[in-house]
DNA sequence: GATGAATGAGCGTTCATTCAT
DNA sequence: AATGAATGAACGCTCATTCAT
């Protein structure tokens, strides 16, 4: 009845922790409490499991999102409220980053993964370029923008082991998020300003070493 | 000899297309025009295979980014040179960062990873603290404001093929490498002037949605 | 009652394509339209599927071959008659004679086919012994004479993929089949010429080569 | 070493007695002493395995077949010398027959099958389209009169199961083997005489049943 | 240094069959 | 009569690794 869930479920995990290839259709029976024909019997094939996890974090991640997105208040607070969302989101669904990351980097699934972002990508694109003329091209252009902060958020996640050792504090705890959302919040400040200025003097000189030339 | 170091390029390629579980020592051994048995009698093992490659790796990756680190000049200069070192260093052997993006998320060679990259990360702490006393600690900690332009450095080669997608162009070609280099230029500025502004007055407010409150 | 007969019939096509082995329930469930499970409501068992797939061709085999066996005039006629339907029947069953030439060759049917393959043999034997002492024994007894026939009308259809390579026509098409009844009718004559002369001198001396000698 | 010979006789056994669907990869590697990796090892694949087999009867059958085709006695000499040794062949590979019997009937292997009869087959034709005039067409064609003699000698081992029960004797006895060899050389003079009769006076009139139309 | 042969373990997948409904 | 879910067993095949040479 349930099993189908109870094997998603299973793999979801098993995903997170070993990688798709890692990821045995026997150990995913095991966990499940369910037996390895059914898994077939259920999805056909393991790739095909794989792309139901997927899709099932994709939805979840966009019901997570929304709210951020929908909100009423000024673009800075929607901004940072998106990030923050997606901190939680990628917080509270460890497996998730770490099935993206892996198979974004090289895999059978790399062009279903990019379908799924593609929708939240331009969203974002929208959200900038209408606020800001400055963010349709140069070196503040929006996907620029978007992938680094992107970045930002989601590298935080990625390597957190090295950070872990790096300042010998556990990145993940409430803590560590929390002060990587103030982080983050800042950047987001330091891009709004940004923008902002180049809005009134379209071509601002670098603060320091002014002999740089800007391009489309 | 000639053996071994065709066997550690072969590897290293198929490491990169295909990941370590995918990579089979059999396919490993065809491209290299060895035996499957030689690679056990050079590396002992496919994980020993494996870390031979890593090590190598980071041993290009600390040459490449040594001039940059070693310049005399500014520390905008200096560090805009390191940046642009990495994104050459991604360009020039995408393989590695493949490698790193799949293992850093959760496999067994994530204490080797992390030991390879900690000195450089320590290295960039150094520079920022000594530079800016407000990198000690808050929203724009020495250790934050690195993993953010690892982050930003790194992301737009893991995510290359959802980037193409949403901006219609190849992210990787030299006009898209160009850029991107000039994308993070403006955000080192970014962060410079802001850690400037902050060594003046240590605690500035939030550029709009004043209510936000400073931690350690 | 319907759904039975459609299984029936889905049945007898597979396992006539690939084989008892290869067809799979599923397969058959897939082409009748009916559910994997209802196959086993109504058959308990792929072998006993089969079975009933053996028993209704070999129902319609005897229906096929009666009006031959009946018919009221010359032992050559009757021969002939029955040489023709059976081609008929080959050519109309396709499925049936792969089937046959598959589990004959060693299954777990053997016995079955054997047993509905008995009597019609055992008429042809009575058929010929009554009119012709001469099959009682020797170079041309019944037995003999009746798996050969057998076997000139049957490898036709075996062998047409390799037929058709050697004379570059398509051996089932209607000009084909009509060719091969003349040679078999021609076979009979020949049979049936010698079964007389040796009715009138019962130990004839081969045509060319004189020393062979005759034993029971 | 030699156990890529005992995998191909395991496998010529096992494919013999129970098909090539039923003969496992497993039940091949017990018999030979193999281990199953082994098979995969030196043939790469069971169809593969299966085509070796294959391969190595026709060779050995075309090694049979050789002396009495280069006979230099009467063309009957050579019918029946090449009748007899199909017949030993048949009797002393049992397996050959089974599998070609099931193959030919709808497999992955029918033309492989095909490719190695043909060279037969023409040559059998270019014996008797010599020899006599009369087998380029008609009902005594040289292929019908060639597949139906392979008939005759081949159905007799196909279907031995029967023909042991209807004779209540064991076909395959020596005194079995011979008495098949006695009957074939009755058909093969029967054949040759018609030959002669038909060279001499082209149209025969069939013997009893006047109406019969003769066509290319 | 290099290789062909060999192996145990395990892979994803499919099978005929059962059972509760 | 009919079906979706479930299962144990087995399938062909591939894996990293070993070893004798």
């Amino acid at each position: 009845m349930d099993a189908k869930q109870r094997i998603l479920d299973a793999a979801d995990q098993l995903f997170g922790e070993v990688g798709l290839d890692a990821a045995t259709t026997r150990a995913i029976a095991d966990r499940s409490g369910a037996n390895k024909a059914l898994i077939h019997y259920h999805f056909t094939t393991k790739d095909e499991l794989f792309g139901a996890v997927l899709d099932r974090y994709y939805a979840q991640l966009a019901a997570a999102l929304g709210p951020a997105l929908a909100t009423e208040g000024s673009l800075r607070a929607r901004l940072v409220g998106l990030v923050d969302a997606y901190v939680d989101f990628l917080a509270g669904h460890r497996g998730f980053f770490r099935i993206v990351q892996r198979e974004i980097a090289g895999g059978r699934h790399v062009d279903r993964i990019a379908e799924h972002m593609l929708p939240l990508f331009r969203a974002g694109v929208a959200l900038l370029t209408q606020a800001y003329p400055a963010t349709r091209a140069g070196a503040l252009a929006a996907p620029s923008l978007l992938v680094s902060f992107y970045g930002m958020v989601a590298t935080y996640f990625g390597y957190a082991p090295v950070v872990a050792r790096l300042v010998g504090a556990e990145p993940l705890s409430p803590e560590g998020l929390a002060h990587h959302k103030r982080h983050l919040a800042r950047m987001v400040d330091l891009m709004l300003a940004a923008l902002e200025a180049e809005t009134q003097a379209p071509a601002p000189a670098p603060p320091r070493n002014g002999a740089r030339r800007r391009q489309t």
